[in-house]
DNA sequence: GTGAATCCATACCAATCTGGTCTTGTTTCG
DNA sequence: CGAAACAAGACCAGATTGGTATGGATTCAC
């Protein structure tokens, strides 16, 4: 199915959950309320992203996570870099050595380059489309257009 | 990682043995031999292939697998499809009804939107460009162009 | 300084998915 | 008929994923 995880998932909402207090500082139990995740859950991947330095994490009373870029300055592709590391649609070409016939394989080079291309487009993409209504068409102008090679 | 699975990837690997002999038929066994997989592995890959009708199994004495189409008639997209079905990156833009809080999300159909178009970018792309090697800079030109929304 | 609120780190568990194997047909051709 | 080849399905082990639990550390309010 091609698919991002369910945490990369929670990610995007808990992020938008976040751009939409605009840099406010929230905690993660309120976090989880607003998203409907269960509390340990969405600590985990606020811990993640804070580790990844997507959000800032503020301790003590009153403390919480806060965004630390604009919406529009963190990526789709930074998020799902950040919960599941360096994108890459097949084993072989995240780095090499770790499929036997690599050297006679011509697939290698091409799946690479798909990888590049998808991963391009996510990082055309920032959080501030992702939250902002499907409906508002203008808003999702910053139009993802790229080329495979 | 964002990535397909290594049935997948089998898949392409198989298929493009099977594109490199132009439409003959071979049977499973020496597919499995020239890609170095299991044999009971690229059995199963092959009978998936050949459900999905991109491949034609042919029974009996000197059988095998065939291509259906040209090489360059066979999208990756409908590989990856054929493998995993339905290609969308989160569960929810799959189909209504997966999620409770789907109403009030305005995640969702921007999910939707990009699932799209990488499945565009992956439909542009065919089993020729693939099997191709990469040097062959030429052979890439049937350039994947999008864009999202 | 004390205590409550909050994040941090780690370990752990259960369920699912994935990759792979085995067994038993069924079809086709020589 | 019998051998070669595919078909179908059950089955299993390991990895991954999603979720839980626990104890600790930090900060602020008072």
């Amino acid at each position: 199915m091609l698919r991002i995880s369910k945490l990369t998932d929670y990610a995007t909402v808990l992020l938008a959950a976040l751009a939409q207090r605009d840099g406010a500082c929230v905690p993660a139990s309120q976090l989880a309320e607003e998203t409907r995740l269960e509390l340990p859950t969405a600590a985990k991947v606020l811990k993640t992203l804070a580790k990844s330095g997507l959000i800032r994490s503020i301790r003590g009373v009153n403390g919480g996570y806060q965004l630390v870029k604009a919406p529009d300055q963190t990526s789709v592709a930074a998020i799902v870099r950040a919960m599941e590391g360096p994108i890459a649609l097949t084993e072989c070409s995240l780095e090499p050595g770790l499929c036997a016939h690599e050297s006679q394989c011509t697939l290698r080079g091409n799946w690479q380059r798909i990888g590049q291309a998808v991963e391009q487009a996510l990082e055309r993409l920032t959080l501030r489309d992702l939250y902002q209504p499907a409906g508002d068409e203008a808003a999702l102008a910053p139009v993802a257009t790229f080329r495979i090679m």
